[in-house]
DNA sequence: CGCCTAACGTTAGTGTGCCTAACGTTAGGA
DNA sequence: TCCTAACGTTAGGCACACTAACGTTAGGCG
């Protein structure tokens, strides 16, 4: 009787992948500006393909992410001198403010999800999920622990 | 710390979606058909307005899932008699097949996805995301008890 | 040096799931 | 009878993840 876990977690997801849509569409954003945007100001600068590792978004997906940051005036490419190849993308002050605007957008979408469950209950779920990203995803899962990848002379 | 609840979920969910997608996809199916297929037997037949509702579909995606099952022979469409405005969907003995084998999928996609759980952890996160759903969508979660809204006479 | 391989960024297109909007039909109450 | 509601259908859009292909740049190696 517990054929039903699989589709069980995608339900879920799908109403907090609704609630995450409505939360940041309403500022004009998406998930993936909250990502990225977190992901450079905690782990710092880095190239696209090395952005991409560590929030888990595609490079094909990154590039027209990037795009609506860069035209928001949240972040700057700048091609890396060292290796012409890259592009180093670093968050702007503006980036910064919008960053923290998506952050409690976040938590707010995250209390509605999360309404009927108690914090220790929330850690445990937490706690589960971690887990199961860690197996399914080695790469960059919380703390990355492998730096050097970012846009390092 | 705790900001990452939302995306934790979503990334996690990412990672069921795909896993089920390629399951199914393997055979020729997709998400919706073994979610239509499952309600239709569990629950017995029904109208696809309440269909939709059993499962959350959208009323609008059903009527392709449901060509699409109807085109593989594994549901019958008959319009209702006493309410010309419904069409009783039934599945045929090779729907039943059919949901037997993508139940043996689904059961392998979930022990992959969550291959690190034991099974008492697995029945504490099924219980914290049944939660979740029940207050987030609180028809149709798992035992409907909600009968008579079928195709009944 | 030239050659080859690999990484990088970019574009185009696909698939799944969820959604809105509109339309014609049928039922059933006012 | 009229009006409203439910039903099924079609067309389209959005978010997220993915594949495939292409030109550019780096760097190893003969």
């Amino acid at each position: 009787m517990d054929h039903l876990h699989s589709w069980l977690l995608t339900q879920v997801a799908a109403h907090a992948h609704r609630l995450v849509a409505e939360g940041m569409g309403a500022v004009g954003a998406r998930g993936y500006h909250y990502r990225l945007l977190s992901s450079l100001i905690e782990e710092g600068p880095a190239s696209q393909a090395a952005l991409g590792r560590r929030t888990n978004i595609h490079l094909s997906d990154l590039v027209g992410a990037l795009n609506e940051l860069e035209d928001g005036g949240f972040i700057t490419r700048n091609t890396d001198i060292s290796d012409r190849r890259r592009n180093v993308i670093t968050v702007t002050p503006k980036g910064r403010d919008r960053a923290d605007e998506l952050a409690e957008r976040a938590k707010t979408v995250q209390d509605d999800l999360l309404g009927p469950l108690s914090q220790e209950e929330r850690d445990i779920l937490a706690g589960l999920l971690r887990r199961l990203l860690d197996h399914h995803a080695p790469a960059a899962a919380h703390r990355p622990g492998r730096r050097g990848d970012a846009a390092g002379s």
